[in-house]
DNA sequence: CTGTTAGCGCGTTCAT
DNA sequence: ATGAACGCGCTAACAG
């Protein structure tokens, strides 16, 4: 920065005022100084800056996997609103592990982010105290936590659950089971878990209906193998709700192979909205969340509290409650 | 860490010197220092330590989407590698669009990367330039670049579609079809065509049946719209070729709702290998690429070549070139 | 094994 | 609209 000061003829800070672009400088300063800038292939050291203007100009995010279309649809959604101010994301994966996921708390605020966005409402003790000591805004997303950090964008997966079992009710369906992982690592599964056993509890349906089938995620292939086990142990059932709609592919297309018709046979839906299933033959009954929504508003809400930091103005935090939407497909 | 280093009685230096595991500290002292550490619940400021050892500990990233799994494997296969050397990835997304590609180069640099990955071999001038005189490694992935810049991991993509077509052949197919995007944007998609087109041509087969649908990365739901735009306008291809598996997929649903036989009424080949070839119902033909070993193979020479700077090696530039397999599954 | 000194490349703050 | 002094929090380099 020094040598283009030098050459433009001007001092450093003019020149780092002429780079951001709210400085107030003079038109043919800044020229001058652009042209400098271009002529030495002079590149800004955002890195140095972070450090004396105490922003680092990052903002965390942990999602579980990013090899889940609804996940990085929801970290796109943040990209979307951030990138627009100069933020840029440090993302960081959890593998649906809260130890892990505690570890990348750790690693994340050795960086400095400016917010930091999380994807789930269960948090290890040591990483809630973490973020909640951090002293930057936290958004948590995809849920609906019992103990909120600070801000939250999300839903009730279990209400979701429920509302689709009450939809196949509604169709005719008396003997509906559940494929999902083991619940234990993916909080969000065990809600919709939790959502499916309620609803069949109140409707005063045969429970217990469930198969377990490996670590989350549970894969296409694990979900055509969990819809053969829950058909041989329960040859009466009538349909078939999935942890997500990759599993519930999966069990279609197994149901293919073998000639059971869906929904003839048996119906079957997922969760999620993914992309298959809008494409699938038969199109998959689902529920849709507005994933990429979800990341928006969660960056704006993140900006809006480093906004408030800025102004001194207490940050109120804010919980957004996102529609999900039942819909129903030729699966069911 | 000046406090810490006072409630541990030591000097500042030693506390940087016991929270890096390198550091030459005796047990008691370092044991002493970490319970500080936890007392104070201080976290070490990397961005600081960056300024100061010229070393960020940042790998910049760019992949053409993150919402699509071979793209987000290679970026899985890269942090596995990275993360081990406490590296931490700074992923951006081009949109297959190289002027985007060139502003995330700057933004990058802005944070000075310790080095670079990219997916593609073709570049702006500009982008080119600026990746030339980081003074950082870099590599490019997923492609065969007539001018390599620095490091290669790749593949040719107009190889392994000539491939596939002549397996087709092989298999008896005389008339085959290709859907694609518009190709001026993803660099790969326009090199598979350009394979399909040597191959129909080399083959003596009718030439030219390409459909081209939209922007890349092209939908399944347009696969399937293309796939009946190819069979209405050449009512005798027998089979079709698709520049992913995504649009394959769309394509053969589409063709089980209109009741043509895949592939007695047309043979459907994707490329990619996506889980969803793996478990579609049939199960579909596709041209298969190790992605997560791309993005480790890629982190790896990336940190041999950061060695290399450190013991003042010259890192002589590497071209890996990745084995693509045609993969013959029940579509065709 | 540990401490001291100096400085990384910017932006803040104040002065002009 | 521009400049000077200073310091952000850490680590390199050297001394002991």
């Amino acid at each position: 920065m020094a040598e283009v000061a030098a050459r433009a003829g001007v001092s450093a800070m003019t020149v780092s005022r002429a780079l951001k672009s709210d400085g107030a400088v003079s038109e043919e300063t800044r020229r001058k100084i652009l042209t400098a800038v271009d002529e030495l292939g002079y590149v800004l050291d955002l890195s140095a800056g972070a450090l004396s203007s105490k922003r680092t100009g990052f903002v965390a995010v942990l999602v579980p996997s990013i090899n889940n279309s609804n996940f990085s649809d929801t970290a796109r959604g943040i990209t979307e609103i951030i990138e627009g101010r100069g933020l840029q994301m440090l993302l960081g994966y959890t593998d649906y592990d809260m130890e892990k996921e505690e570890q990348l708390v750790q690693a994340m605020l050795t960086r400095r982010p400016d917010g930091i966005i999380v994807t789930d409402g269960r948090h290890t003790p040591k990483a809630r105290r973490m973020l909640r000591s951090a002293g930057i805004p936290v958004v948590e997303t995809w849920d609906l936590p019992a103990d909120p950090i600070d801000h939250v964008v999300g839903f009730s997966n279990a209400e979701a659950s429920r509302a689709l079992v009450h939809r196949l009710y509604q169709k005719g369906y008396r003997n509906i089971g559940f494929i999902g992982g083991a619940s234990r690592r993916d909080t969000r599964g065990a809600d919709r878990r939790l959502g499916y056993t309620r609803a069949v509890e109140e409707l005063g349906l045969p429970v217990g209906r469930t198969i377990s089938f490996g670590n989350p995620p549970i894969s296409m292939e694990q979900g055509g193998q969990a819809l053969v086990h829950l058909i041989q142990q329960w040859p009466d059932v009538d349909a078939a709700v999935c942890v997500s709609d990759l599993s519930a592919f999966g069990a279609i297309m197994e149901c293919h192979r073998r000639g059971w018709a869906v929904p003839g046979r048996i119906a079957i839906a997922g969760f999620g909205d993914f992309e298959v299933s809008r494409c699938a033959w038969p199109r998959i009954t689902t529920v849709a969340v507005d994933c990429r929504n979800i990341g928006r508003e969660a960056g704006r809400i993140l900006l809006d509290a480093l906004d408030a930091v800025q102004h001194a103005h207490p940050p109120a935090p804010a919980t957004l409650i996102v529609p999900f939407e039942v819909i129903e497909r030729e699966s069911t």
